[in-house]
DNA sequence: GTTAATTGGGCTAGTCTCAGACCATTGATG
DNA sequence: CATCAATGGTCTGAGACTAGCCCAATTAAC
């Protein structure tokens, strides 16, 4: 609000933490993204070291640390390597609460929001820009993939959908920033029961968003994002209660 | 685009350089974005420190940097400190040229999306959300500092203004986004010559952004936010051709 | 003037992180 | 069954970063 917020803004930690805490949370987060599909292998660790910036014994400080914890397995020799074994939990109240104490209710206020605007952002920027035939087609097509999906990969792949629009959009920020946000309401979406007459609703939303966007219409693409979102929300506030 | 975009997305450094590094980019971002104003002093080195999670070595490396480089100057003993002496260089399209090939047109098409997706979504939520009047009466008292500024002050209370607006929707995330995007694009906006005609012009869709977000109308707000920074973007790709 | 509080300046011992080299294991291929 | 390329596993020396301590300078207040 006034001037000392300002300061609190942007003098904040330069760092999040140590280079082993903060390589466990970006892997964490490709992870439980599906940006690594489970089963799938992680980039070897000599590789990944360098795309990480990191030494690769930090990064193998931190695949030990989610071994340990499950999410990994690492097999060695050729052909080897870090293979992604974890699996969301199944949804229920209980891993809500959970999540939602370990975030704390402010947090989570905070992540809903910031989720919404720029989620909102990247779609009206993406329906604003005259789209290519190519992104046209991208776009289509990862929405028949989540309309085909299994309950199995039905996180994954509307996970997928959403971070096409902001990738779409050619802006590398605004890709990171929405992969982001998502990352961090993860762990709720996860804990919400996926019952078919909201899977029905959500894909009645997610078609709108589509044609929002193919038609050129920003306004009517903002709007459809909000309300998709406002409904996640809005189940999530229900089961707080 | 397809899956091996999004490994680039997640999979990117964890770290934007070495700590002395992103110090030095974070007390330049607080320095140009006007948080702490031209004459005005930077915290005390031990709870600045303590405040961007470095060791005061650090810290006072970078500070001497910045000192070095003209734009600090550092006083010792009590009342001392380190005061900005920094003034925005005037506008001019050499300037500009000279911003945009530091940062590359890619980052520089790059940063005006990112900004445009990020203010847009911040204005839409705040619209969204029913102000209380003490949040009103920040929103409209910005503007009117804006509207009595001089030359000498314009860019440090437009930046206010717009920065305001994050920080209003309560989501510190959107605000640290905001503050990002604002500095990324803040050597370009400082190249930019102020005509009396495009200040009346900024000032008038101000105005329609306030209005927008007082009438609670988020599509409006949206529009709004979108022709300002879109009329700023068209003015920095005039100077450039 | 003297004092005392506040602030920048500097040093040291210890920990974190890195680059690079070398070892160990695995399994497809000939 | 022997080979060899790809991959994880390990070690070492050097540099970056930190916490904590004390010194030096400055100035309002008495």
């Amino acid at each position: 609000m006034d001037e000392s917020a300002r300061l609190m803004t942007v003098l904040r930690p330069v760092r999040a933490g140590n280079a082993f805490e903060e390589t466990v949370e970006r892997l964490l987060q490709a992870i439980k993204l599906g940006v690594v599909a489970p089963g799938g292998k992680l980039p070897p660790e000599r590789e990944l070291a360098v795309r990480l910036g990191i030494s690769r014994v930090t990064l193998r400080e931190a695949i030990r640390a989610l071994s340990d914890a499950g999410y990994l397995d690492v097999r060695r020799g050729r052909y080897g390597g870090a293979f992604v074994t974890y699996v969301p939990p199944k949804p229920g109240a209980g891993e809500l609460r959970q999540a939602v104490a370990k975030m704390g209710m402010a947090e989570v206020a905070d992540a809903l929001t910031f989720r919404l605007a720029v989620e909102c952002g990247a779609a009206q920027v993406l329906a604003a820009s005259g789209l290519s035939p190519d992104q046209r087609a991208v776009l289509v097509g990862r929405l028949s993939d989540l309309d085909a999906a299994g309950l199995e990969d039905y996180r994954r792949l509307d996970t997928a959908f959403h971070l096409s629009i902001a990738e779409l959009t050619g802006s590398t920020l605004l890709a990171t920033t929405c992969a982001d946000a998502r990352s961090r309401v993860g762990d709720l979406l996860n804990a919400i029961p996926m019952l078919q007459v909201n899977l029905d609703h959500a894909a009645t939303q997610h078609r709108a968003i589509v044609e929002a966007i193919l038609a050129g219409d920003p306004d009517a693409a903002r709007q459809a994002v909000a309300e998709h979102l406002e409904g996640t929300a809005a189940l999530l506030r229900a089961f707080l209660s």
